[in-house]
DNA sequence: CGCTCCCTCGCATCTTTATGCGATTTTAAC
DNA sequence: GTTAAAATCGCATAAAGATGCGAGGGAGCG
């Protein structure tokens, strides 16, 4: 099974990439496997937006820097369309704002162009499988989101367990009539506890208090 | 240079491992090569907390599920102690919760322990290198994460780019005549943008809507 | 025992928000 | 060239929130 022909099951997978050379290089990259088949490629963001769509891609390779529309939006527009279908961002260096921009806009995985073949064909198949293929040096970059929040406020940690679990409700919006119902006390102390958190927080009004809340501690996971 | 004698330039690596067998295993693989040096090894968070900083290692792999403090605990702990020391995870399946504590805590790789060797070995000079590596599987746990809101708030699309505007400035806690001062209008303007900002979310408080928005979109950047 | 902190409650007052019902202008879309 | 949406402004009223002052009961500590 080495035949260059379009398999039957082979991955279709689109690009879009404004450089001719690259483009044409890609497209001959994946003519000569059977695992993946180029269904068509664009040069520019506004034909693609346009025209992808027909050839039902299951992959799209897709470069992040294209004149006019950028190939962020244009990950953002498709996907909107075809949600079920893989994005993998291709760029020269890794870009920190660009990765998260991609990542929110849909894209999945995150390559450098000089990828070499082999691991761009690998790449394609995780994606395709449900992974998220990206070099370490931006899952470096993505990781360290998770770590910019050493230690969790130390002004919240002050607060009584009493105040944490208003400051949650306040978090929810829950107006102060919904906290008595919810706590079984009174208006009054429901006041008296709001008082003590905006003390030991420093604001004057319950959205202050939750921006700092919700600004500085993981917001992320239950526990 | 194949023996498999300690180089003195190789990095030197860490194990906490509960299981004998697995343990050794990995100090037998490090061993036989020159890029990395097993420094010391360790069977429960416990013995590791305490004598590991000693070995000085450059980098720790670390089992997820260690009886008594968990390796995640572990992480924690060690990487207040040894900021510079990169942590990669090892763990028997994708655990999704663990991921991101582990990521917060400060771990910088994670893999799965049917990990073939080869690709181990790249992986510490990987994370010694300033890389994250994981696997694509998990990789996409991470990217998910950025992800979560599929249609990113069908709601907060709607909102005008005035609103969302006004409605970042809510986030952040300013009072309706912050909001003047900062964007030179009148305060009856304010208001007018904030009942349409409550009508579209189905709000009716300003806090709500904060935790509407900061509930269901990216907080993380700018723009 | 006195001290401190947490949780509870009350009253009074002033400020901020929420919302109903208007209006004009500009710009983009059909 | 009408329609629609966005941005701007105004007035009025009612609800919600912020804050000053005070106070009693319980848990824990030196």
């Amino acid at each position: 099974m080495n035949a260059p022909t379009a398999a039957v099951n082979s991955i279709r997978v689109a690009i879009v990439e404004d450089d001719d050379c690259i483009r044409a290089g890609l497209v001959r990259m994946l003519s000569r496997t059977s695992i993946c088949r180029p269904v068509c490629n664009f040069a520019n963001a506004e034909s693609a937006l346009s025209a992808l769509p027909e050839y039902k891609p299951e992959v799209v390779l897709m470069d992040i820097n294209l004149p006019g529309i950028d190939g962020v939006e244009c990950v953002r527009r498709l996907k909107d369309k075809m949600p079920g279908v893989q994005f993998i961002m291709l760029t020269v260096y890794g870009d920190s704002d660009r990765v998260f921009h991609s990542l929110m806009a849909g894209a999945s995985g995150y390559l450098l162009k000089r990828t070499p073949s082999p691991a761009l064909l690998d790449a394609i198949c995780e994606v395709h499988a449900g992974g998220s293929p990206m070099t370490p040096q931006i899952a470096r970059r993505v990781v360290q989101f998770f770590q910019k929040v050493p230690d969790r406020s130390p002004q919240l940690e002050k607060l009584s367990p009493r105040e944490k679990e208003i400051l949650v409700l306040l978090s929810e919006g829950l107006l102060y009539k919904e906290i008595v119902a919810h706590l079984g006390i009174s208006l009054d102390t429901v006041r008296t506890h709001i008082r003590k958190i905006y003390e030991k927080l420093h604001v004057h009004s319950r959205t202050a208090a939750v921006a700092k809340y919700l600004d500085s501690s993981d917001r992320f996971l239950s526990g």
